[in-house]
DNA sequence: AAATTAAGATGATATACGTCATCTTATGTA
DNA sequence: TACATAAGATGACGTATATCATCTTAATTT
Protein backbone atom coordinates (compact mmCIF):
# COMPACT_ATOMS: atom_id res chain seq x y z
CA UNK A 1 0.00 0.00 0.00
CA UNK A 2 1.65 3.08 -1.21
CA UNK A 3 1.81 6.01 1.35
CA UNK A 4 2.63 9.48 1.16
CA UNK A 5 5.36 11.59 1.05
CA UNK A 6 5.14 12.84 4.24
CA UNK A 7 4.71 9.03 5.56
CA UNK A 8 7.40 8.60 3.47
CA UNK A 9 9.22 10.74 5.57
CA UNK A 10 8.21 9.72 8.82
CA UNK A 11 9.36 6.26 8.13
CA UNK A 12 12.65 7.08 7.08
CA UNK A 13 13.14 8.98 10.35
CA UNK A 14 11.96 6.06 12.07
CA UNK A 15 14.34 3.56 10.04
CA UNK A 16 17.48 6.21 10.67
CA UNK A 17 16.47 6.61 14.37
CA UNK A 18 16.03 2.81 14.96
CA UNK A 19 19.71 2.08 13.23
CA UNK A 20 21.33 4.66 15.37
CA UNK A 21 20.26 3.24 18.15
CA UNK A 22 20.73 -1.32 16.56
CA UNK A 23 24.10 0.03 15.50
CA UNK A 24 26.00 1.39 18.36
CA UNK A 25 24.17 -1.52 20.74
CA UNK A 26 25.00 -4.26 18.79
CA UNK A 27 27.79 -3.01 16.36
CA UNK A 28 27.61 -3.43 12.38
CA UNK A 29 27.73 -6.77 11.68
CA UNK A 30 25.04 -7.55 14.54
CA UNK A 31 22.70 -5.56 13.66
CA UNK A 32 20.18 -6.62 10.29
CA UNK A 33 18.38 -4.61 8.28
CA UNK A 34 15.62 -6.84 9.33
CA UNK A 35 15.51 -6.28 12.77
CA UNK A 36 16.19 -2.31 12.27
CA UNK A 37 12.69 -2.67 10.16
CA UNK A 38 11.09 -4.71 12.94
CA UNK A 39 12.08 -2.14 15.96
CA UNK A 40 10.82 1.06 13.17
CA UNK A 41 7.56 -1.17 12.82
CA UNK A 42 8.18 -1.64 9.27
CA UNK A 43 8.74 -4.85 7.11
CA UNK A 44 12.13 -5.72 6.01
CA UNK A 45 10.89 -5.10 1.95
CA UNK A 46 10.23 -1.63 2.43
CA UNK A 47 14.24 -0.92 3.21
CA UNK A 48 15.60 -0.76 -0.29
CA UNK A 49 12.75 2.54 -0.95
CA UNK A 50 14.88 4.07 1.54
CA UNK A 51 18.64 3.28 1.03
CA UNK A 52 20.44 1.35 -1.86
CA UNK A 53 22.48 -0.83 0.90
CA UNK A 54 23.08 -1.41 4.35
CA UNK A 55 26.11 0.53 4.31
CA UNK A 56 23.77 3.45 2.73
CA UNK A 57 21.94 3.31 6.07
CA UNK A 58 24.81 2.99 8.22
CA UNK A 59 26.11 6.55 7.19
CA UNK A 60 23.21 8.16 7.82
CA UNK A 61 22.62 6.41 10.96
CA UNK A 62 26.31 7.16 12.17
CA UNK A 63 25.35 11.55 10.95
CA UNK A 64 22.55 11.16 13.02
CA UNK A 65 23.97 9.74 15.84
CA UNK A 66 27.11 12.45 15.83
CA UNK A 67 24.70 14.85 15.56
CA UNK A 68 22.84 13.79 18.76
CA UNK A 69 25.82 13.76 20.44
CA UNK A 70 27.17 17.17 19.33
CA UNK A 71 23.69 18.50 21.00
CA UNK A 72 24.62 17.31 24.41
CA UNK A 73 28.13 18.05 24.26
CA UNK A 74 27.19 22.10 23.07
CA UNK A 75 24.71 22.12 25.58
CA UNK A 76 26.31 21.11 28.54
CA UNK A 77 29.52 22.73 27.48
CA UNK A 78 27.53 26.33 26.77
CA UNK A 79 27.04 27.27 30.78
CA UNK A 80 30.65 26.55 31.70
CA UNK A 81 33.42 28.72 31.91
CA UNK A 82 36.28 28.05 29.48
CA UNK A 83 38.91 27.08 32.44
CA UNK A 84 36.51 24.24 33.22
CA UNK A 85 35.12 23.20 30.02
CA UNK A 86 37.87 20.08 29.96
CA UNK A 87 36.64 19.11 32.64
CA UNK A 88 33.10 19.19 32.56
CA UNK A 89 32.83 17.35 29.07
CA UNK A 90 35.38 15.11 30.77
CA UNK A 91 32.62 13.92 33.73
CA UNK A 92 30.16 13.95 31.77
CA UNK A 93 31.56 11.60 28.95
CA UNK A 94 32.56 9.30 31.66
CA UNK A 95 29.57 9.40 33.89
CA UNK A 96 28.46 6.10 34.69
CA UNK A 97 24.81 6.52 33.09
CA UNK A 98 26.77 7.40 30.00
CA UNK A 99 28.69 4.76 29.87
CA UNK A 100 25.88 2.15 30.61
CA UNK A 101 23.66 3.36 27.83
CA UNK A 102 25.77 2.49 24.87
CA UNK A 103 22.31 2.54 22.22
CA UNK A 104 22.41 6.53 23.00
CA UNK A 105 26.17 6.94 23.57
CA UNK A 106 28.46 8.41 21.54
CA UNK A 107 29.71 6.89 17.99
CA UNK A 108 33.19 6.79 18.77
CA UNK A 109 32.74 4.88 22.23
CA UNK A 110 30.35 2.36 20.31
CA UNK A 111 31.63 2.02 16.87
CA UNK A 112 34.95 2.84 16.58
CA UNK A 113 36.59 -0.77 15.71
CA UNK A 114 33.82 -1.70 13.80
CA UNK A 115 33.99 1.45 11.65
CA UNK A 116 38.00 0.50 11.44
CA UNK A 117 36.83 -2.31 9.54
CA UNK A 118 34.27 -1.00 7.26
CA UNK A 119 34.67 1.09 3.77
CA UNK A 120 36.22 4.09 3.10
CA UNK A 121 32.72 6.81 2.85
CA UNK A 122 31.97 4.91 5.98
CA UNK A 123 35.05 6.37 7.78
CA UNK A 124 34.86 9.47 6.09
CA UNK A 125 31.43 10.12 7.82
CA UNK A 126 33.09 9.08 10.71
CA UNK A 127 35.93 11.78 10.42
CA UNK A 128 33.55 13.71 10.07
CA UNK A 129 31.82 13.43 12.95
CA UNK A 130 35.36 13.55 15.05
CA UNK A 131 36.50 16.87 13.68
CA UNK A 132 32.76 18.42 14.23
CA UNK A 133 32.84 16.85 17.93
CA UNK A 134 36.81 18.27 18.27
CA UNK A 135 36.09 21.29 16.98
CA UNK A 136 32.89 22.10 19.00
CA UNK A 137 34.78 20.82 22.38
CA UNK A 138 38.16 23.46 21.07
CA UNK A 139 35.18 25.97 20.57
CA UNK A 140 34.81 26.11 24.05
CA UNK A 141 37.87 26.65 25.72
CA UNK A 142 40.52 29.59 25.67
CA UNK A 143 43.91 29.76 24.36
CA UNK A 144 45.66 29.99 21.03
CA UNK A 145 43.63 28.57 18.58
CA UNK A 146 45.46 25.61 17.39
CA UNK A 147 46.88 24.75 20.81
CA UNK A 148 42.84 24.60 21.61
CA UNK A 149 42.11 22.03 19.07
CA UNK A 150 44.87 19.48 20.26
CA UNK A 151 44.01 19.90 23.81
CA UNK A 152 40.55 18.87 22.89
CA UNK A 153 41.55 16.38 20.72
CA UNK A 154 44.02 14.97 23.26
CA UNK A 155 40.77 15.05 25.51
CA UNK A 156 38.49 13.38 23.59
CA UNK A 157 40.75 10.75 23.12
CA UNK A 158 41.20 9.93 26.20
CA UNK A 159 37.95 10.34 27.50
CA UNK A 160 36.91 8.05 24.28
CA UNK A 161 39.34 5.44 25.37
CA UNK A 162 38.76 5.07 29.02
CA UNK A 163 34.91 4.51 28.15
CA UNK A 164 35.75 2.14 25.24
CA UNK A 165 38.20 -0.21 27.84
CA UNK A 166 36.08 0.50 30.70
CA UNK A 167 33.08 -1.09 28.66
CA UNK A 168 35.09 -4.09 27.25
CA UNK A 169 36.55 -5.01 30.53
CA UNK A 170 35.15 -6.51 34.27
CA UNK A 171 33.63 -4.35 36.37
CA UNK A 172 36.32 -3.31 38.78
CA UNK A 173 38.82 -2.76 36.21
CA UNK A 174 36.43 -0.85 34.39
CA UNK A 175 36.23 1.24 37.66
CA UNK A 176 39.69 1.78 37.55
CA UNK A 177 40.08 3.14 34.55
CA UNK A 178 37.53 5.34 34.90
CA UNK A 179 38.16 7.03 38.28
CA UNK A 180 41.66 7.33 37.00
CA UNK A 181 40.16 9.82 34.35
CA UNK A 182 38.08 11.52 36.24
CA UNK A 183 40.50 12.40 38.53
CA UNK A 184 42.05 13.78 35.74
CA UNK A 185 38.57 15.93 35.08
CA UNK A 186 39.23 17.13 38.64
CA UNK A 187 42.80 18.82 37.96
CA UNK A 188 41.69 20.17 35.04
CA UNK A 189 39.07 21.95 36.47
CA UNK A 190 41.63 25.29 37.16
CA UNK A 191 43.73 25.69 34.48
CA UNK A 192 46.87 25.16 33.87
CA UNK A 193 46.43 22.39 35.05
CA UNK A 194 48.71 19.29 35.08
CA UNK A 195 48.06 15.72 34.12
CA UNK A 196 49.65 12.37 33.46
CA UNK A 197 53.57 12.80 34.70
CA UNK B 1 44.81 -39.45 11.17
CA UNK B 2 45.81 -39.48 14.96
CA UNK B 3 48.77 -37.01 15.81
CA UNK B 4 50.93 -37.39 18.45
CA UNK B 5 50.88 -35.34 21.49
CA UNK B 6 53.34 -32.98 20.55
CA UNK B 7 52.07 -32.31 16.84
CA UNK B 8 48.40 -31.59 19.03
CA UNK B 9 50.75 -29.19 21.02
CA UNK B 10 51.91 -27.61 18.00
CA UNK B 11 48.44 -27.32 16.02
CA UNK B 12 46.96 -25.91 18.94
CA UNK B 13 49.78 -23.21 19.32
CA UNK B 14 48.86 -23.01 15.20
CA UNK B 15 45.44 -22.05 15.62
CA UNK B 16 45.62 -19.72 18.39
CA UNK B 17 48.43 -17.71 16.95
CA UNK B 18 46.31 -17.25 13.37
CA UNK B 19 43.12 -16.50 15.53
CA UNK B 20 44.90 -13.70 17.89
CA UNK B 21 45.56 -12.42 14.51
CA UNK B 22 42.41 -12.99 13.04
CA UNK B 23 39.77 -11.32 15.44
CA UNK B 24 42.41 -8.31 15.66
CA UNK B 25 42.34 -7.98 11.95
CA UNK B 26 38.68 -8.68 11.27
CA UNK B 27 36.50 -8.70 14.59
CA UNK B 28 34.99 -11.41 16.80
CA UNK B 29 32.02 -11.27 14.14
CA UNK B 30 34.05 -11.14 11.32
CA UNK B 31 36.26 -14.09 11.62
CA UNK B 32 35.06 -17.62 11.46
CA UNK B 33 36.16 -20.66 13.02
CA UNK B 34 36.92 -22.22 9.19
CA UNK B 35 38.73 -19.21 8.27
CA UNK B 36 40.71 -19.86 11.41
CA UNK B 37 41.90 -23.28 10.47
CA UNK B 38 42.11 -22.72 6.98
CA UNK B 39 45.11 -20.18 8.07
CA UNK B 40 46.34 -22.23 10.79
CA UNK B 41 46.61 -25.01 7.96
CA UNK B 42 43.84 -27.64 9.05
CA UNK B 43 40.34 -28.39 7.80
CA UNK B 44 37.76 -26.62 10.27
CA UNK B 45 36.62 -30.11 11.64
CA UNK B 46 39.49 -30.77 13.97
CA UNK B 47 38.58 -27.23 15.57
CA UNK B 48 36.53 -28.90 18.69
CA UNK B 49 39.43 -31.16 19.41
CA UNK B 50 41.34 -27.97 20.75
CA UNK B 51 38.10 -25.87 21.67
CA UNK B 52 34.81 -25.87 22.63
CA UNK B 53 33.55 -22.85 20.92
CA UNK B 54 34.53 -20.00 19.27
CA UNK B 55 34.09 -18.06 21.99
CA UNK B 56 37.04 -20.38 24.02
CA UNK B 57 39.04 -19.79 21.05
CA UNK B 58 38.33 -15.88 21.59
CA UNK B 59 39.42 -16.24 25.41
CA UNK B 60 42.98 -18.33 24.33
CA UNK B 61 43.56 -15.74 21.40
CA UNK B 62 43.39 -12.35 23.92
CA UNK B 63 45.50 -14.00 26.43
CA UNK B 64 48.03 -14.60 23.70
CA UNK B 65 47.89 -11.54 21.97
CA UNK B 66 48.28 -9.43 24.99
CA UNK B 67 51.20 -11.30 26.21
CA UNK B 68 52.60 -10.47 23.06
CA UNK B 69 51.70 -6.91 23.56
CA UNK B 70 53.12 -6.78 26.90
CA UNK B 71 56.24 -7.81 26.11
CA UNK B 72 56.58 -5.67 23.33
CA UNK B 73 55.86 -2.44 25.78
CA UNK B 74 58.16 -4.07 28.64
CA UNK B 75 60.80 -4.60 26.19
CA UNK B 76 60.69 -0.74 25.07
CA UNK B 77 60.64 0.54 28.23
CA UNK B 78 63.33 -1.32 29.80
CA UNK B 79 65.98 1.10 28.37
CA UNK B 80 63.88 3.90 29.27
CA UNK B 81 64.58 6.43 32.35
CA UNK B 82 61.33 6.71 34.20
CA UNK B 83 60.96 10.48 33.19
CA UNK B 84 60.24 9.68 29.61
CA UNK B 85 58.28 5.80 29.70
CA UNK B 86 55.02 7.81 29.21
CA UNK B 87 56.32 9.57 26.21
CA UNK B 88 58.21 6.56 25.09
CA UNK B 89 55.16 4.57 25.48
CA UNK B 90 53.14 7.38 24.13
CA UNK B 91 55.25 7.85 21.27
CA UNK B 92 55.65 4.07 19.64
CA UNK B 93 51.84 3.18 20.68
CA UNK B 94 50.98 5.88 18.38
CA UNK B 95 53.85 5.05 15.81
CA UNK B 96 52.59 4.35 12.30
CA UNK B 97 53.56 0.96 11.58
CA UNK B 98 51.88 0.39 14.74
CA UNK B 99 48.90 1.67 13.51
CA UNK B 100 48.31 0.37 10.56
CA UNK B 101 49.45 -3.25 11.68
CA UNK B 102 46.02 -3.77 13.08
CA UNK B 103 46.71 -7.85 13.11
CA UNK B 104 49.63 -7.57 15.27
CA UNK B 105 48.57 -4.54 17.02
CA UNK B 106 47.29 -4.15 20.89
CA UNK B 107 44.24 -5.97 21.45
CA UNK B 108 42.20 -3.31 23.38
CA UNK B 109 42.65 -0.72 20.30
CA UNK B 110 41.69 -3.67 18.19
CA UNK B 111 38.71 -5.27 19.62
CA UNK B 112 37.35 -2.82 22.91
CA UNK B 113 34.55 -2.61 20.65
CA UNK B 114 33.90 -6.33 19.92
CA UNK B 115 34.64 -7.08 23.37
CA UNK B 116 31.85 -5.20 24.57
CA UNK B 117 29.20 -7.37 22.78
CA UNK B 118 30.51 -10.33 24.15
CA UNK B 119 30.11 -12.26 27.22
CA UNK B 120 31.67 -11.81 30.94
CA UNK B 121 34.33 -14.70 30.81
CA UNK B 122 35.46 -12.86 27.64
CA UNK B 123 35.73 -9.35 29.23
CA UNK B 124 37.19 -11.30 32.26
CA UNK B 125 40.00 -11.73 29.87
CA UNK B 126 40.22 -8.84 28.73
CA UNK B 127 40.39 -7.17 31.92
CA UNK B 128 43.07 -9.12 33.27
CA UNK B 129 45.23 -7.71 30.25
CA UNK B 130 44.36 -4.36 30.46
CA UNK B 131 45.48 -4.34 33.96
CA UNK B 132 48.22 -6.17 33.14
CA UNK B 133 48.91 -3.53 30.34
CA UNK B 134 48.94 -0.65 33.18
CA UNK B 135 50.98 -2.18 36.04
CA UNK B 136 53.63 -3.17 33.41
CA UNK B 137 53.47 0.85 32.30
CA UNK B 138 53.55 1.80 36.11
CA UNK B 139 56.28 0.09 37.22
CA UNK B 140 58.19 2.12 34.67
CA UNK B 141 57.42 5.21 36.56
CA UNK B 142 58.62 7.07 39.60
CA UNK B 143 56.37 8.57 42.17
CA UNK B 144 53.81 7.17 44.81
CA UNK B 145 52.23 3.62 43.97
CA UNK B 146 49.17 4.89 43.54
CA UNK B 147 50.32 7.84 41.53
CA UNK B 148 51.98 5.72 38.93
CA UNK B 149 49.06 3.73 38.15
CA UNK B 150 46.82 6.19 37.27
CA UNK B 151 48.71 8.33 35.24
CA UNK B 152 49.77 4.82 33.44
CA UNK B 153 45.98 4.50 32.98
CA UNK B 154 45.10 7.46 31.68
CA UNK B 155 48.10 7.28 29.02
CA UNK B 156 47.26 4.14 28.43
CA UNK B 157 43.63 5.38 27.96
CA UNK B 158 44.38 8.06 25.92
CA UNK B 159 47.23 6.02 23.66
CA UNK B 160 44.14 3.34 22.78
CA UNK B 161 41.56 6.24 22.36
CA UNK B 162 43.69 8.09 19.74
CA UNK B 163 44.64 4.83 17.65
CA UNK B 164 41.26 3.62 18.13
CA UNK B 165 39.68 7.26 16.66
CA UNK B 166 42.52 7.27 13.81
CA UNK B 167 42.27 3.89 12.00
CA UNK B 168 38.29 4.30 11.71
CA UNK B 169 38.55 7.70 10.23
CA UNK B 170 39.37 9.20 7.25
CA UNK B 171 43.44 9.95 6.64
CA UNK B 172 43.45 13.36 7.47
CA UNK B 173 41.40 13.64 10.40
CA UNK B 174 43.47 10.35 11.83
CA UNK B 175 46.67 12.13 11.28
CA UNK B 176 45.60 15.34 13.06
CA UNK B 177 44.60 13.47 15.90
CA UNK B 178 47.82 11.12 15.74
CA UNK B 179 49.63 14.32 15.76
CA UNK B 180 47.83 15.95 18.81
CA UNK B 181 48.63 13.07 21.20
CA UNK B 182 52.36 13.01 20.24
CA UNK B 183 52.55 16.91 20.98
CA UNK B 184 51.33 15.25 24.62
CA UNK B 185 54.49 12.74 24.09
CA UNK B 186 57.04 14.96 23.61
CA UNK B 187 56.06 17.40 26.81
CA UNK B 188 55.62 13.99 28.52
CA UNK B 189 59.90 13.53 28.26
CA UNK B 190 60.46 15.67 31.11
CA UNK B 191 58.23 15.32 34.34
CA UNK B 192 56.26 16.78 35.51
CA UNK B 193 54.89 17.90 32.48
CA UNK B 194 51.96 19.62 31.50
CA UNK B 195 48.97 18.30 29.07
CA UNK B 196 45.82 19.05 27.87
CA UNK B 197 45.28 22.53 29.90
C1' DA C 1 -11.93 10.46 -13.17
C1' DA C 2 -8.38 7.76 -15.44
C1' DA C 3 -3.64 6.65 -15.73
C1' DT C 4 0.64 6.30 -13.67
C1' DT C 5 3.68 5.71 -10.05
C1' DA C 6 5.77 4.11 -6.02
C1' DA C 7 5.62 2.59 -0.64
C1' DG C 8 5.53 -1.25 1.76
C1' DA C 9 4.57 -6.38 2.28
C1' DT C 10 5.56 -11.09 0.95
C1' DG C 11 8.36 -14.54 -0.40
C1' DA C 12 12.45 -16.38 -2.48
C1' DT C 13 17.51 -16.79 -3.44
C1' DA C 14 22.11 -17.27 -2.42
C1' DT C 15 25.40 -17.35 0.90
C1' DA C 16 27.77 -18.03 5.21
C1' DC C 17 28.50 -19.73 9.76
C1' DG C 18 28.82 -22.55 14.35
C1' DT C 19 28.49 -26.96 15.62
C1' DC C 20 28.61 -31.86 15.57
C1' DA C 21 28.20 -36.95 13.97
C1' DT C 22 30.91 -39.91 11.66
C1' DC C 23 34.89 -41.88 9.47
C1' DT C 24 39.77 -42.85 8.93
C1' DT C 25 44.03 -43.79 10.67
C1' DA C 26 47.94 -43.31 13.41
C1' DT C 27 49.28 -43.10 18.36
C1' DG C 28 49.78 -44.64 23.07
C1' DT C 29 48.91 -48.40 26.19
C1' DA C 30 48.52 -53.01 28.13
C1' DT D 1 51.58 -57.44 19.23
C1' DA D 2 46.82 -56.24 19.78
C1' DC D 3 43.55 -53.11 21.56
C1' DA D 4 41.66 -48.77 22.79
C1' DT D 5 41.85 -44.08 21.92
C1' DA D 6 41.73 -39.77 19.91
C1' DA D 7 43.47 -36.09 16.07
C1' DG D 8 41.99 -34.50 12.10
C1' DA D 9 39.03 -34.78 7.76
C1' DT D 10 34.51 -34.93 5.58
C1' DG D 11 30.02 -33.80 5.19
C1' DA D 12 25.75 -32.31 6.95
C1' DC D 13 22.25 -29.52 9.73
C1' DG D 14 20.03 -25.63 11.28
C1' DT D 15 19.97 -20.98 11.34
C1' DA D 16 20.61 -16.28 9.94
C1' DT D 17 21.43 -12.57 6.63
C1' DA D 18 21.57 -9.10 2.55
C1' DT D 19 19.31 -8.39 -1.37
C1' DC D 20 15.73 -8.32 -4.77
C1' DA D 21 11.51 -9.64 -7.80
C1' DT D 22 6.92 -9.37 -7.40
C1' DC D 23 2.47 -8.02 -5.74
C1' DT D 24 -0.95 -4.99 -3.70
C1' DT D 25 -2.82 -0.75 -3.11
C1' DA D 26 -3.00 3.91 -2.29
C1' DA D 27 -1.23 8.46 -3.63
C1' DT D 28 0.05 11.63 -7.45
C1' DT D 29 -0.48 13.38 -11.85
C1' DT D 30 -2.81 14.60 -16.02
Amino acid sequence: MRQSREAKAVTHQAIVAAAARQFRERGIEGTSVGDVMRAANRTHGGFYRHFDSKEDLLVAALGRAFAEMLEVVDRGLSEVPAEQALGSFMRSYTAPERVEDVAGSCPVAALSNDVLRSTEVVQAEFGRGVRAMIRSLAEHLDGPEAEREARAARTFAMAAGAVMIARASDPETAERVLRAVRDEAASLASPPSRTMA
